[in-house]
DNA sequence: AATGAATGAGCTTTCATTCAT
DNA sequence: CATGAATGAAAGCTCATTCAT
């Protein structure tokens, strides 16, 4: 039985894919799961084949199904395998930070540019403002993942502005989207405009932090 | 396929429809486009299907083609119709205005937000957001006709500002996109989180604004 | 009602078509039968979109319907119209001829080569080859009309020629397919290969002829 | 359409096609040829559906597909499968052929007769004639594989005839048109009159053969 | 009579999903 | 488990035909 069968149809293909390795299981998923991030990212929810999302993952179309009940499935587990760890680290910075207020935002926001917006979660945000509205269950998880936890470090950092007396107003608190709100700009401003009027997206940044944090009355400048 | 079809066999209709209206060819244009803004919105542009469009506007399949080539240009005519106006409006404002850049600013807000944000282009620009990437000759379209409009509007404003001695700071000439953030975001925040944590546009823009003035170096407060 | 109505569509066309002729009903039917067999020969009978031979007759598409009852009867009605007058003239010239047989096919040849395979018949011929085991109506309509009299004619100067003792064998009478043959097959093989491998008509016709006579038995060479 | 589907709900059947036989690639290909050459010979190229085809495959549409990138493809291949070996059977009597023009000419004709103007390729090439003129490629790629070996089949014969002394006139060299026209004769004929006026190809076949040799200075009778 | 906008059945083609191997 | 050929329900689009004007 473990002998290689006299099979006339696959004249390749020494030993099935099970064997090579235990963990083949996982190793698919996560193959399917890349493949897919990068179709959904690159053609849209209902421009992307199966087809070719098998093929990119080196699997047949069935097996697909082995993995996922069906298209839809599939792009959930994408959004959510690709947009949950992106803020985790960022929160673990604040509770020890020593520096200004004006020195954690640019920090997060060194953070936030390299692995959002100029980084590989801007594909599945994009997705998100795209597909979301057609996905309820999709954005409430986004929101539940990281929105919310976004929203709470803000307010966080607002809040710690405020202790230290290195901000006098409370808006960032009561509307933390304040600070979100140059990010996805500049997010969807290039996945539109990229070719025909490009926002330089650091200078913008600094720039609107710089605007902001003067207009929360910062202390410092 | 998903509401029962009312047995259309027999193929009389009491009366027709040009009878109803000596403009019938604009009133029909005008339910088309009506109908594809609701479908498309509601839909997307993919899974927006031409028999839903005709149905709902009225018409039969073949009706849409004497009107619109294909599906895109249906679509590139409803982004057009809907959008275009509206920043019409608002530029004619600015020539002839009299009060403050604080009051222009919150003039000009209301009109986005009544017509834009709340209004009936919402859901056009989302479609823009979500489809653009997908049709770059789609988005140049947009950017020429409103959003390049829409940034010499702004830069029109913060020179006016400057110029009248109410701000002090050029960010918003070389950055217009820190006008145009909360609008954006607003209106993404609740396509997505509306049902979870809604955003009050109206009490965010005006707190924006106030930061953003601020941060501008407003000399009025 | 006679004078110019005060209509805001239809701005020019002072009056209106019928008054211009009044034999416009025969005008207009012999437009349509007119640009039906252009399109038709060009475009095969499937291909021919009835707007076009509309637009090409200077009409309205429902205009068609006024003279023939469905793209069938317009069909059928454009090549009994167009293929019924070639044969009658040949004919004529029979019963009083004084030449040769030689003479008597060459004469006949001519008439056949100018008028069919080169002249204004020729597309309705291959429509004939082409469409007609579709349109049995049709065939047997070309049969009775023209075919059966060619039939008859080729007998005629069969027996004629075996009576003058210019010819010796009867296969002609037998079969007057072997005249018709090399009219057809030059109609054919230049529908085909008029750019790959063009046939001289009229040459390969004349040493037809000539093979056939002396295949025939003809006394005078 | 035209007959009442077999209420096809339930998307069960017993038992699938690819256990009847292991070489079911081939077998499935070769269904979908016949029964598109069926289709097509019945219905002209346009007026098939392929829906049809499928049907008499014992194929579901989208199959259909799989084998053949669209339609037109289809319908090439058919062409090519159809048509291309009988030539090649054809062409092979000729180099060791030890007996006299009359015999060859006979035997070949056979050949012809029983494979092309009785036989399956007899629909195929009336298809030819008839859409020929709208497919250019087709007609190139028919000269190419059939017509162009026929003729250099037919020059050999000829060649060789005059060589042994046996035929005495170059016509058929010049012409090898005179030598097909037979041929396409009784296909033509009988297509559209088959019901009318019959032909009896073999009688008129044989009757031309003797006549051509004659014509062509025959030695041998 | 003439018009041409409107109709909708029907076409080719695509692709998510299934299932015998 | 994995495969990928097969499926068939839709989708976009066309065009012969109708009918209110």
């Amino acid at each position: 039985m473990t002998e290689p069968r006299p099979s006339s149809k696959s004249p390749k293909r020494p030993r099935a894919t099970a064997a090579n390795d235990p963990h083949s299981r996982e190793v698919r998923h996560a193959a399917i799961l890349a493949a897919a991030l990068s179709k959904f990212t690159e053609h849209g929810y209902a421009a992307t084949r199966l087809d070719d999302v098998a093929r990119a993952a080196g699997v047949a179309k069935g097996t697909l199904y082995l993995y996922f009940p069906d298209k839809q499935a599939l792009f959930e587990a994408v959004v959510k395998a690709t947009v949950a760890p992106v803020l985790s680290d960022a929160a673990a910075l604040l509770p020890a930070y020593q520096g200004t207020t004006r020195e954690l935002l640019h920090t997060i926001s060194e953070i936030l540019i390299s692995r959002i917006v100029e980084g590989p979660a801007r594909g599945i945000l994009l997705l998100m403002i795209a597909e979301g509205p057609r996905f309820p269950e999709l954005a409430a998880f986004h929101h539940r993942e990281v929105v919310s936890r976004g929203v709470a470090l803000i307010r966080a950092i607002a809040e710690r502005g405020l202790a230290r007396g290195e901000i006098t107003c409370d808006a960032a608190v009561r509307f933390p989207q304040i600070v979100i709100a140059p990010a996805m700009t500049s997010l969807v401003w290039n996945s539109l405009f990229a070719h025909i009027e490009p926002l330089d997206v650091r200078a913008f940044i600094q720039t609107y932090r710089d605007v902001l944090l003067r207009g929360l009355g910062s202390t410092d400048a």
